[in-house]
DNA sequence: CCGGCCCCTGAAAGCGGTTACATGTAAGCG
DNA sequence: CGCTTACATGTAACCGCTTTCAGGGGCCGG
């Protein structure tokens, strides 16, 4: 049987009341009595109740997480960052992978503002306007992070993916590459879209012709990397670097270069963007364009937990970091490329 | 204004109790008076309240999974299975990233007591036994996961460590290794130990002499993993294999091997232990033992939520998966690895 | 000495549900 | 026809906590 206020009360010869005001700091409480209901705390090994007491006060001081797959290695590094601001906030957070399914995220966006939770957090959520508006109109405070999702008034927190993926371009155009391939994300993403567009960006500034043949689409997969780049061999399309819409698709073109006799980077530089953790690890070592992972997860914590307080943003707002470009040993210049071919 | 099950009650010209029972289906609701309480559900928008419910029927719908750090690429895949099954049982999962630290852990128990969530996935907590005793003794079940914890009555859920670092082992030897180093997890963890003795387990089989002077320890991280062999290359103990305890050392060990100046499998053989997604990725793809990560995942949880409707495991009970040898290009034997050497 | 104010405390009304129990009605049956 | 029985529903207590409101005592100034 669990100790309730009412037990710790009655041991403390005082009422519910003032247990309940000691406890939350409100109000005050004479030094005598607060010995003694702290004392019948400890003996009874009272913990108060957090659902009794949301019900009453409606703050659940839980948030929850909606993503489309942990699985992914970007998204841990999120994932510690939001838990690490909600934690030192005095928040825990729910964990929703959705796996990209409309119908899924709608029925997981229903169970959530049935558990009352004080805010939610969406990674790209796929599905549409009203949905998301439907949640809101529950006054849940929503941010958005890393994607962006249908819903305009939620603010957003996420990497300028258009330039950081203009960067990489011009990294490889620097280095003398003329025939850089891409592979995308899914299309119809956002991200997909932006990532495109600073490729597009980079190759028409330094004048190069966009050649739609050299960009091949994937799903931010290494498996969907490795595929797009098979087919582009296949394809006997030349071309000397790709840029990878995500270090897994760039990990997954590696491969099937290497496999397809290719050698990174002297053969073929390659560049990904995200900078995951094992980036560094790989042979060779990726160049890649890092995101801020972590503090990005903190920074949409931090908003959420304003919001949550009434602090909002305003709406439609949006914070956002610049990814910056780690040049390791994936991509080198063409000429030196060349030469290294030849001995 | 949020609906309550009151408003329902009265637009549909019934009182809360049927309104309840139509909700839950727990005894019988005419078939007209349900019809005018869908309808009353509908135009209101009604949604229960589950924090209320939960209230009463001292069932929140809410497991908790404590893990050290889900930076950690074998965890994903175990979230991802825990989610997922909790999903179709109609649960939702607590996150809490513990990272290792003994207080914070007891911090987020007492928390998770006080949310009065239905059970807990319990992994690799490194806390005193008697913290989890007093977690359990408030009447929430516990299953341990992966890497276990000081507590004999939850049971457990894991791979066969020390057999799947034997066959590990056994894998470097039968390619004619004598020399294998070992890059252990932190000493001190349990997992650690078991695949530590694996591998002397399969040196002892063959008879080879175990040379203290081969293991390195590290913590699971591909910098631990980097430093170790590092470090052991710079003592020059001649070694011709690496067997790491996990995925990310021996990433780690890799890089090391080759910024070294040593071939891998060329000079030396490496296996990890874990099959992380990006394994097969790597270059040379990792040999490594498979653990049915996800599937582990489920399973636990499946005997979590058992245990929450009291279908108990007995005590101390164990689920142990087999671990799998799979093979790529990270090692070789070690007589073609000389004779690639001399050409 | 008295009114007023500040401290401290208690009684009780909810928060939004569930459920034990009571009740009313219609059908079944000898 | 009177009784049991099953069905459909309502009443009200309760889950464990917070919070409003009111009140009693001590101390102050006048």
């Amino acid at each position: 049987m669990k100790a309730t206020i009412y037990h710790v009360a009655r041991r403390a010869r005082v009422s519910t009341a003032t247990v309940s005001r000691f406890l939350n700091g409100t109000g005050p409480v004479a030094a005598e009595t607060r010995h003694r209901i702290e004392q019948a705390i400890q003996v009874l090994g009272y913990r108060p109740n957090t659902v009794a007491r949301s019900l009453v006060t409606k703050a659940t001081h839980t948030l929850a997480l909606l993503m489309p797959d942990i699985t992914n290695p970007f998204f841990p590094d999120l994932v510690k960052g939001v838990q690490l601001l909600a934690d030192e906030r005095g928040y825990t957070v729910l964990l929703c992978s959705v796996a990209g399914d409309p119908a899924r995220e709608e029925e997981y966006l229903e169970m959530l503002s049935a558990k009352q939770v004080d805010g939610a957090l969406l990674v790209g959520l796929v599905c549409g306007r009203e949905t998301i508006a439907r949640f809101a109109r529950h006054g849940i405070p929503i941010v958005s992070l890393d994607r962006n999702i249908d819903y305009p008034p939620a603010p957003l927190v996420h990497v300028n993916h258009r330039k950081g993926a203009r960067i990489a371009t011009e990294h490889l155009l620097q280095l003398g590459h003329r025939l850089v391939a891409h592979v995308s994300g899914p299309i119809g993403l956002r991200v997909s879209h932006e990532r495109l567009a600073g490729y597009r960006e980079a190759l028409s500034r330094a004048g190069v012709a966009y050649d739609r043949r050299l960009v091949v689409s994937g799903d931010f997969t290494e498996e969907a990397g490795y595929e797009g780049i098979e087919a582009l061999l296949r394809t006997a399309t030349p071309f000397t670097a790709v840029f990878a819409a995500n270090d897994l698709a760039a990990i997954g073109a590696t491969a099937a270069l290497t496999d397809g006799g290719r050698r990174v980077p002297e053969n073929v530089s390659v560049v990904g963007f995200d900078d995951i953790r094992l980036a560094a690890y790989t042979s060779p070592a990726l160049t890649t364009i890092r995101q801020p992972t972590y503090e990005m997860g903190r920074r949409a914590t931090e908003l959420l937990i304003d919001a949550v307080h009434g602090r909002m943003l305003g709406p439609g707002q949006q914070v956002v970091f610049e990814g910056e470009l780690i040049v390791r040993a994936s991509s080198m210049p063409i000429a030196a490329a060349q030469q290294a071919k030849t001995v």
